[in-house]
DNA sequence: ATGTAGATTATAATGATTCTAAACTAGTGT
DNA sequence: ACACTAGTTTAGAATCATTATAATCTACAT
């Protein structure tokens, strides 16, 4: 019933052991279809509050951030009040609704093919990303 | 030799009284050519080693975050290890560079107009910036 | 000149994140 | 099955950026 040999696998592959914790927290966050953005500490609440699962704060800072090297987790940066990560690692554009601070993602087609017209020497691009913010309308 | 009047004149405008720290921080954010991207960290150190004025720490934070207020300034946020403030308050799209962590502004005509073909209803975009991360070449 | 709201500052408090080091555990080998 | 060890978890302490406090100072209206 509750499936973890994807998560072992995925854990092992890269170098981590398959810890209960780390397993815990693979299943809340890539056990679902649609992207998750969160912070660190929405995560802790989740587990407090919805799973009543006990996994400490240290753990979840070393977990987020092993999973982020490892490449599992992408850091997004919107404003400075919240550090969020997403599960959606590829190069993505995000609506942000300042009313509620929800991230969304925009999917390829959702945006025109991004043409950047100035080089500098030196420099290659590495990745352009777009923030859409949102807000109520009327 | 040093004209302060429209530093005076804009903060007066304001509601801020044109005190001698407001007018230090004027001058060094507000008169110059090219944008400036800077964290509240970076200007206490201009202010120490460079120019030599004692400007408490507080009244940085303080009057950073007023001008941002006043909309004289604008926070960026690009990654989650500094915070960036920027004298162009207008819309547009940065370079990062992410070997030296350096912000570049993009003019208007440096990147295509972004079309965005996803709507959320009830929502209405307030706006729209592009980050293109560049790295060292080669 | 005086009065006062607003501003500055040293210092303390806060709070998010990181560090420490002791206890625990997954995986290996016997 | 048992023991060993490197890796992991954890409570609690440390750190550090930011914000709050409250005493002093100042711009400016009267
Ligand atoms: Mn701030
Ligand atoms: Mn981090
Ligand atoms: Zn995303
Ligand atoms: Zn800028």
């Amino acid at each position: 019933m509750d499936d973890n040999s994807i998560f072992i696998e995925k854990l092992r592959v890269s170098g981590l052991r398959p810890t209960k914790q780390r397993l815990e927290i693979c299943k809340l966050l890539f056990d679902r279809k649609k992207t998750f953005h969160f912070s660190i500490n929405e995560l802790a609440e989740i587990f407090k509050k919805e799973r009543k699962k006990k996994i400490s704060l240290a753990t979840l800072y070393n977990t987020v951030h092993s999973f982020k090297k490892k490449g599992f987790l992408k850091e997004i940066s919107v404003n400075s009040e919240k550090s969020y990560f997403d599960t959606n690692t590829s190069n993505h554009h995000h609506f942000l609704d300042v009313n509620t601070n929800e991230l969304i993602d925009l999917k390829k087609d959702d945006v025109d093919k991004i043409r950047i017209k100035k080089i500098l020497p030196g420099k290659k691009i590495k990745s352009i990303e777009v923030l859409v913010k949102i807000e109520n309308s009327n």
